[in-house]
This record gives C-alpha cells, sequence and structure tokens, in this order.
DNA sequence: GGCATAGGTC
C-alpha cells in the first residue's frame, strides 16, 4: 500500500494526476484488491474532476463488497446526480449492497431501473435480484422473478433454494433440490446451512456425508453448525480433521469456543492459528476480543487492538464494540469510553456495551447520565440495555429509579422483562434490606420458578442476615435446585454468620450426604501477558513457597493494625486458627500475593474472580491497598471492586 | 461480475 501512494505522490509530481485513466487504475487496485485500502481509493476518488462508468463502478463495487455497503448506495444516488448512467456492471453490486443491507425498498427501485434501462434478461441480474428479494424476506418475489426467468443457471436454482432457507420453508427448498437436474457443492452447502439453522444436525450431518465432492466451505458450515448445537468437541473434530483451512475455519472454531463459554481454549486457538499464518480478519479479530472481555485479559486484550490498528484490518462499528467491551470488562473504563467518545455513529449495541460497562466498574450515575443522552440522541434501547440500566441502578442503591426504568421498559418502549430484568428488581430491593417487597415482587412475577433469582434472595438474607427468611427461602431453593452446590453453602453461611454452627454443621452434612461440592473460587491475574490461576489452597504455581511466605507477611502486617480474620464464610467446625488459615488461602488472596511480589511497585494488582468476593477478602484487599499503597483492582462475577487508601469503591455494599 | 460458511451489548 505504501508503493500505491509513493507511485501517486511521483504521479503528483510528474503532472500526471490529471490523467483520469492512471488515477483509476489505481482506485482499481485500492478499491479492490486485498492489500489496497477502500479509504485511499475513495480519497482519490473524490479528487478526480469528472469520473468516468469505469471508476464509478470500481468505488460503488469495492464499497459493496466491504464491511461499508451503505457507502456504495450513496455513491449510486450521487453518480445518478451526476448525470452519469450506470450500465451492466453498475448494478450487480448495487443490488449487491442492498441485499447486504437487507434494503428492500432502495433495491426496488434498483428494480425499476433495471427494468427500465431493459436490462432484465440478463441472468447475472436476475441472479442477484432474486437474491436481494430472498434476503428481505420477499421468497414470493424471488420466486417470480425465478419462474419468470428464461435463462436460469445453477446460480439462480442455488439463490432460490437459499431463499427457502433464510425463510424457514425446508419443506420447498428439500423440493426444490430433488427437482434439481444438476447440482453443484453450493447447492449441497445450501442445504445443509439450512438444515443446522433449523438444529436438525443429524440430517445436516447425513447430507455432509453424502455428497459427492466437498470444498472447504462444506467443512466450515459443518463446523458452524455443531457450534450452533453447542457441540463443541464435535466441532473441534471436524477442525482437526479436515483437509485444508482457512480465514473462516479458523474464525469459525475460534467463535464457536468465544461463545460457548471457553474464552481460554478460544484464544489457545488464536495463537495455534498465528503460529500456522494465518492472517486474522475483522471477524476472527472480535471473537477474540470477546474472549478477553471474558477473561479480563488486558494485556492480551490491548496487543489485539494494537495489532488491528498496525495491521490493514479493517475497523467497523462491531470492532469498536468489541473494543469497548473488552476495556470495559478489563477495568479500562478510560479507554473504553476514548473510544466510544470518537465513535461516528452510534448503534444500541454500542451505547449498551458502553452503559454497562460503566455500570459494572461501579459509576451506576454515569451509566444513568449516558442512557439519558442515547434517549436524546434517538436511538431505541432494547432489552440489554435495560439489564445495564438496572445495573447501575443496582450498584448504587437506586430502588426508585430502578422501578421507574423497570416500568418505562414496557410503557415507553414496549420491551417485555425477561428474567434479568427481574433478577436486577430483585437485586436491587434485597441490597437496599427491602426483602419482603423483593420477596412479593418475586412472587407475583413470571420467574418465580427460577433458582437463580431466588438465590438473589438468599444472598440478600446473608447480606442483612435474616436468617427466619434465608431458611424458607433456603427450603424452597433445595425443593427446586436439590443438587446445586452454591444454595447449600450460602444457606450454611448465613447460620454461621450468626454464630449458629450447629445449623451451618447441619447443612453442609446435608450437602456432604449427597455428593455434592462447592464449585471452586477461582482467581485469575495477568503478569506480563500471562494468566495465571489460583484456587483456594493451591500450592502448584512455581513460587508457591514465596506467595505463602508472602501471605504470612500480609498476615502479621494486618494484625498490627488490628485487624481480626472474619472466619464466617467457613463452614468448618475446626479449631479457630485453622479457620483462619482457610480464610488466608483464599484464592483471591493467594493472586494478590503473587501481584504483590511479581509485579513492579505501583502496577494496580488485578484480579479476575469467578465467584463473589468474600467478606474477608474484601476487608483484606481494603487493608493491603492501605499498607502496601497499591491500587488493588478485584472483578468478582458481579463487578469491579477498585480498592484504594483502605476504601472500596463499592462502598462495602457488594 | 452473481449463489453457500465465521463477528459486537445479556
Amino acid at each position: 500500500m505504501s508503493q500505491l501512494v509513493q507511485i501517486h505522490a511521483q504521479m503528483i509530481r510528474n503532472h500526471l494526476s490529471q490523467d483520469s485513466f492512471g488515477v483509476s487504475k489505481l482506485i482499481e487496485f485500492c478499491a479492490l484488491s486485498e492489500y489496497g485500502n477502500l479509504h485511499y481509493a475513495h480519497k482519490l476518488f473524490d479528487q478526480i474532476p469528472e469520473p468516468n462508468t469505469f471508476t464509478w463502478n470500481t468505488i460503488i463495487r469495492g464499497y459493496a463488497n466491504s464491511i461499508f455497503p451503505r457507502q456504495s448506495l450513496c455513491l449510486f444516488i450521487r453518480m445518478l446526480k451526476s448525470s452519469i448512467y450506470p450500465n451492466l456492471f453498475t448494478f450487480p453490486f448495487v443490488i449487491k449492497a442492498c441485499a447486504h443491507l437487507v434494503a428492500f425498498e432502495e433495491g426496488r427501485q434498483v428494480h425499476g431501473m433495471i427494468l427500465k434501462a431493459g436490462a432484465d434478461n440478463d441472468v447475472f441480474l436476475i441472479n442477484g435480484l432474486i437474491h436481494l428479494y430472498a434476503s428481505c424476506g420477499k421468497i414470493e418475489a424471488a420466486r417470480k422473478l425465478f419462474d419468470g426467468s428464461c435463462k436460469r443457471d445453477l446460480v439462480s436454482w442455488n439463490s432460490i433454494l437459499c431463499g427457502y432457507m433464510n425463510c424457514g420453508l425446508m419443506e420447498m427448498a428439500k423440493r426444490l433440490f430433488e427437482e434439481m437436474m444438476e447440482r453443484d457443492v453450493v447447492s449441497w452447502n445450501v442445504m445443509i446451512n439450512g438444515y443446522a439453522k433449523l438444529g436438525d444436525i443429524d440430517k445436516a450431518r447425513e447430507l455432509f456425508n453424502m455428497m459427492p465432492t466437498r470444498n472447504v466451505e462444506s467443512w466450515n458450515i459443518m463446523i458452524s453448525a455443531y457450534a450452533k448445537c453447542g457441540l463443541l468437541e464435535s466441532s473441534k473434530k471436524l477442525f482437526d480433521e479436515m483437509p485444508e483451512r482457512n480465514v473462516v475455519s479458523w474464525s469459525g472454531i475460534i467463535t464457536a469456543y468465544a461463545q460457548g463459554g471457553q474464552p481460554t481454549e478460544a484464544l489457545a486457538l488464536y495463537d495455534e492459528m498465528r503460529k500456522a499464518k494465518m492472517k486474522p480478519n475483522c471477524r476472527t479479530i472480535v471473537s477474540v476480543l470477546s474472549s478477553c472481555a471474558q477473561l479480563g485479559a488486558f494485556d492480551q486484550g490491548k496487543d489485539i487492538h494494537m495489532y488491528v490498528d498496525q495491521s490493514k484490518i479493517k475497523v467497523d462499528s462491531i470492532i469498536e464494540t468489541a473494543l469497548i467491551d473488552m476495556y470495559a470488562k478489563c477495568g479500562r473504563v478510560k479507554n473504553a469510553v476514548r473510544i466510544f467518545d470518537k465513535l461516528e455513529s452510534r448503534d444500541v449495541f454500542a451505547w449498551t456495551a458502553m452503559i454497562g460497562g460503566l455500570a459494572l466498574n461501579g459509576h451506576g450515575k454515569k451509566a444513568l447520565e449516558l442512557f439519558g443522552e442515547m434517549e436524546d440522541a434517538g436511538v431505541k434501547p432494547n432489552a440489554v440495555t435495560f439489564v445495564g440500566v438496572l445495573c447501575a441502578c443496582s450498584h448504587c442503591g437506586f430502588v426508585e429509579m430502578a422501578w421507574h426504568y423497570f416500568n418505562t421498559m414496557t410503557t415507553v418502549y414496549g420491551i417485555n422483562p425477561h428474567v434479568e430484568h427481574y433478577g436486577c428488581m430483585v437485586d436491587v430491593l434485597g441490597r437496599a434490606g427491602r426483602l419482603e417487597e423483593a420477596v412479593s415482587f418475586l412472587r407475583s412475577s413470571p420467574a418465580k420458578d427460577d433458582a437463580i433469582l431466588w438465590g438473589t434472595v438468599l444472598g440478600a438474607c446473608w447480606i442483612h442476615r435474616d436468617v427466619k427468611l434465608g431458611e424458607t427461602v433456603g427450603d424452597l431453593l433445595i425443593k427446586l435446585e436439590p443438587n446445586d452446590s452454591g444454595i447449600y453453602v450460602l444457606l450454611s453461611n448465613i447460620y454461621a454468620r450468626v454464630g449458629r454452627w450447629d445449623d451451618a454443621r447441619k447443612v453442609r452434612l446435608l450437602m456432604e450426604s449427597k455428593s455434592l461440592q462447592k464449585n471452586p473460587g477461582c482467581s485469575a491475574i495477568e503478569v506480563h501477558g500471562t494468566v495465571y490461576e489460583f484456587y483456594v489452597g493451591g500450592k502448584l504455581h512455581c513460587r508457591a513457597e514465596e506467595i505463602y511466605l508472602k501471605l504470612d507477611e500480609i498476615a502479621f502486617r494486618l494484625r498490627l493494625l488490628g485487624y481480626v480474620p472474619n472466619t464466617s464464610p467457613v463452614l468448618f467446625d475446626i479449631e479457630d486458627e485453622e479457620k483462619e488459615h482457610a480464610v488466608l488461602h483464599h484464592s483471591e488472596k493467594l493472586a494478590i500475593a503473587f501481584g504483590l511480589i511479581s509485579l513492579d511497585d505501583g502496577v494496580p494488582i488485578r484480579v479476575v474472580k469467578n465467584l463473589r468476593v468474600c467478606c474477608d477478602c474484601h476487608t483484606v484487599a481494603k487493608l493491603i491497598s492501605k499498607i502496601y499503597n497499591r491500587q488493588v483492582i478485584i472483578r468478582d462475577r458481579n463487578v469491579f471492586h477498585y480498592f484504594r487508601d483502605g476504601l472500596c469503591s463499592c462502598k462495602d455494599f457488594w
């Protein structure tokens, strides 16, 4: 690309830049080659005083195949206004852009122009229109064109086949597939993808096994088909077996793991991809960023961001949203805000990611302000946006505000509350100590049988030491989810918190009699680009000895400050000293100690925990931030805790 | 030059 820029500079020096043929060639290369740069092509295009039809077609074609198809339509309109007539090479790309944008009205207008130009017997154009109408869900219009076309080819058949699939008309597609005199690999791929979309994975596999020849796309389709059904192992097996892989295959398998809640595996595959010298594209990057977000892996996320800036990967609004989400979930709100502020246009995803990100990081008020700005900007919030808004209310303890938004959601925006919204309301009421209100709200809601929501109530009982309600809710929960260890743990914690050790032990025994084990707490910390995971009492780390020495030092210094360990999270009826030990070796404390010995002075210690932070770890983190003069940041299952100078951003309310 | 596969907020 830089060579092209030099060539262009040379042309300008030699007064050749008025030679529209030379510049057109340059534009053609920039717009269509994978080494080109559409943005630069557009800049060159705007410098030509009177572009000809060929040059208009080139730039329109470049955008139609890009991630900015809207530009294609804008340029087409400009072309018409400048009285340059479109030809047979203009229309297919404009149609493609319309299909890409699912722009039915615009597409119909272009169709009208094609009829006017008398070009309606061109099989390329007709196929494009069939595809366009099918993409817009107008299958009958597509079929009419198909039936009326005198020069049908295999692509026409495949396009209408695909149209039936997209509209969910499996039976029609099947009949058409059987009627076909000739089928190519695309016809088979369309059918396989159709079955996979409907969730009929067995039928999809049957066709995949039956088809006479497969190409790399056939394999890619099956890989994501398995992923869609949650069959990650089958997906990976196929990926390993396939004879050749392209960037779509790699993106497909990375996305499968990222969306399947296995971000560590997704990142490992991304590493493998790079080792295989495969160049990622924007879709790969989005899934990798989403994996970093899930893990809170800031160093890796930042590296990906740098890579995107350096490479030729086009940054569209989806990558930008993924970046905002990644930075926010890694506790770098400022970076997230910086990207958000620079966005040229903000769709509901971008607003939602930013609102949710602010709420997650304890900036509830800012999140609500931003929601107001979003409404002013005329962007319609969706159900996910309201999850962020209600979470913001919850973290701030704004009960009345939460009610207001909960009602607004239905009355103003017509969104039916999902279980997550009921969850936020139960949470905000529970945290505020309005336990009875929380219970009656939950009982009267459609989510009244949801164990997770009752678990929220149980958590609130723990916070507010309400043993009586805790017992009732605990009984109910054990009936709903007899095998969920978390319920037993929480219930016995409630007893333990008020010193009812006998009851705590009974619950613990009940849990053991069912052979249930506590979901282990795990804390992760990223040091010099590597993520280290710690479990309670874990001794596997290569610097385990130093870590435990550091913990002893921490315990000693804390005691000098008069700190007494809060052993209420420990259930066992063991000696006090042992209880202290069990608490002292919680995963988050191990991770913090490791951070203290391995990170440079002044570098904040950032820990990601899979469960909620326990009360004692919270206190200890506050004290560590004071005595070691070090910022400690813990992202737990719900929220970020920023510890500084002996205080926490959550104001001890979580 | 056209038909099939992979992406963001919960």
